[in-house]
DNA sequence: CTCACTTGTAATCATTCGATTACATCAATG
DNA sequence: CATTGATGTAATCGAATGATTACAAGTGAG
């Protein structure tokens, strides 16, 4: 214990712009889990390996940080339903094959964790002035490009948005991990809504934790 | 100020069975809309109009409350569904008119403010051990209850609740209080996803907010 | 080499928050 | 009336948290 003196400090220095990334990186899944106020600037810091002091200086405050990872993650899913829009129209599918390719394009989401569960998050804020106006103009540009870039009527939007939030929520209540439970609705349940991408959903939610980075450079 | 010797505190004591409601309450709705970790002892006890220590004390911990707020909104949640099916019931209604009857059930119960929006916190904090636990057996009573008790299939309860879902999610994201925006998607997205029930959602969300009982008791 | 800039942290501060303690005040009961 | 329990709060405590400051150490240009 007090001998130990072999590595005292492995004080890697990386470029600011790599750090931000990795900062933003485990802001997304420290925001998507424990929500706005769940999350600690230290708990970001410790998942992005660095100190508290740094994530502070680098956005100015904790609301700055979860703006810009809520910028990103709705860049990523609107980045993603156009590319399936692109692929479909490319292939000249029908309507139906363009939503269930959408719907499969959100699903795969779930492999960069974080990206939803921080949408979501961000959603049921809306009491906060600058994060609930920036949830409320991305969810509005969300419903925009699905009625006019998808051809879908506002009615087929809206179920759509309705499947979204489902999956969001069985993610964030973490009904996932818990397919070997003894309740054999928990599996009927996760495999009517997630349906042929179930098996993508547990595995890269099941996998790791809110602190796996921090853990992993601890043990290293 | 140091005449001021009118009103110096009207001091009403009440029965503690009473306060116990009033608590839990005012706590639903700071719940609901702030969630686990942004609402605090101290907003609940002002939205009640006592002292925080009062609600502390009644309580044990802050985590007490809010699954005793999260119970009490999943117990309301199934006296609905169960009154909603007793009346499709002894009117012999179709199974289409049974869900429409169920979904206005759900709908009505925005009227009880504070609900809808403790139960979608809670299904976001599945991170907490004890929340995230009552949470999940909640959501999974209420799949039961639907599969079971409504005779619906797998995928009409999943239908059902995902479109519950969205229905939450933009009541949290206050997207309902921006009806008069100057983008036309709110109303036409709110149109489509509340139907009949826009007016009830927006003339009982937009009216008051958390801090209203606290206020009305401090002017008056 | 040296100077200036970048990258990074230890230490600390002021606030907030949940919880505890001690105490006050009212009401019922004998 | 006096006693006792219920109702309620002021004061305060310790821990957590976002933010600030001061400082250390690496890096590249001239």
């Amino acid at each position: 214990m007090a001998s130990d003196s072999a590595a005292p400090k492995p004080q890697e220095r990386v470029a600011a712009s790599v750090r931000r990334e990795q900062i933003l990186a485990a802001a997304s899944r420290v925001f998507g889990e424990r929500g706005y106020y769940g999350a600690t600037t230290d708990l970001v810091a410790k998942a992005a390996g660095i100190s508290q002091p740094y994530v502070v200086r680098m956005f100015g405050t904790k609301e700055n940080l979860f703006v810009e990872v809520l910028d990103r993650a709705l860049g990523k899913l609107l980045v993603a339903f156009h590319a399936a829009l692109d692929e479909a129209a490319s292939k000249q599918e029908t309507h139906d094959e363009m939503k269930t390719r959408l719907g499969a394009a959100y699903a795969d989401l779930i492999g960069d964790r974080g990206i939803l569960l921080s949408l979501m998050q961000a959603f049921i804020t809306g009491h906060e002035p600058v994060i609930g106006e920036r949830a409320r103009s991305g969810f509005l540009e969300i419903y925009q490009l699905l009625r006019d870039k998808a051809d879908m009527d506002p009615d087929e939007v809206v179920e759509f948005l309705a499947h979204g939030m489902l999956f969001n929520t069985l993610i964030a209540m973490r009904l996932v991990d818990q397919l070997d439970a003894d309740d054999p609705c928990v599996p009927e349940l996760l495999e009517h809504t997630f349906r042929t991408k179930l098996d993508i959903v547990v595995n890269t939610v099941t996998k790791n934790d809110t602190t796996s980075a921090a853990d992993a450079r601890k043990t290293a």
